[in-house]
DNA sequence: ATCTATTGATAACT
DNA sequence: TAGTTATCAATAGAT
């Protein structure tokens, strides 16, 4: 919607992302909106930036109390505890197993022999490459991110057990 | 977006409550699945239609994960269970009171003296007292609804507890 | 469910 | 970062 279609796909210009994340942020909490108040509907909106900052939206005073209804009904069994980090690790763990892929790839990929290619193949295999190589690094430090939350979440939930005698 | 302006108000047709839930209910999810891919964002999103179905979309495997997160994040720190009946009874109340309130201001309606009225106003009181009558068996009905929602989580709740070692 | 006239959202630009 | 506008997308009402 707007001056040309968007593929869809994670958007590779960094500003762009940003802005479109603002822009169709506010969309989306506007709609949750509506949705709630047009059709009676409960609704509840958890979003979190790729910087990591949150933003969220309820249609009840009380998010939680929709979070409740989810969890009870899909029985949840598990301690809070238990499970995010659980949840965590796995995520870190595919991460890391994507970016082993994609190296190993990209290694083959340069083992190849080249001789028998004109300029232009070469050139379209560098930038080839060269868009594997931005792929791993932003996988690379989206890895590091997220250890860096998983363990940061892991120092808080300690907190919060320490802090309250009635806990999860 | 349509034929026709909507106002931002409960639908009072329940058909077209209906059809607009389901429309709108896809283009949010739709946008929510939007939202997480170009921009790279981690989204969740829970659905509820008014007679209890649930709906989802999560931007990661796990929408637990996201839920952890958020719940992390503004630390949480009651037991699943004090937080979820806690906001139950208080949904509960309040719609109590807001039946109360309107029943008690019909009641006063049709106390008044109506002698010095035309046909017309009289007409027109008609309308608004049905109006105020259809609103007040609406939050009956929903006041109902929550009742018996709350014990079967109450209910689901025991049942998980005792079914698992590991809860909460 | 399907069809369109309209309104609404937003990508690119400023 | 906020505002503008040309376009594309969602959807209200109709079938």
């Amino acid at each position: 919607m707007g001056r040309g279609k968007v593929e869809l796909k994670r958007i590779e210009n960094a500003t762009n992302r940003q802005v479109t994340f603002s822009k169709r942020r506010s969309g989306l909490l506007k709609k949750a909106f509506e949705l709630s108040l047009l059709c009676d509907a409960e609704v509840a909106l958890l979003i979190f930036s790729p910087s990591g900052k949150s933003y969220q939206f309820s249609s009840h005073d009380d998010i939680r109390r929709t979070i409740t209804r989810y969890r009870i009904e899909v029985g949840i069994t598990k301690s809070v505890e238990q499970q995010g980090m659980e949840v965590w690790r796995n995520e870190i763990e595919e991460l890391r197993r994507r970016v082993e892929g994609l190296e190993a790839r990209d290694k083959h990929f340069a083992g190849e022999n080249l001789s028998g290619l004109g300029m232009k193949e070469l050139k379209q295999l560098e930038r080839q490459r060269r868009i594997v190589m931005e792929e791993i690094n932003y996988l690379k430090k989206k890895h590091k991110d997220l250890q860096e939350e998983s363990n940061n979440l892991q120092k808080k939930l300690h907190e919060l057990q320490e802090a309250s005698t009635s806990i999860f």
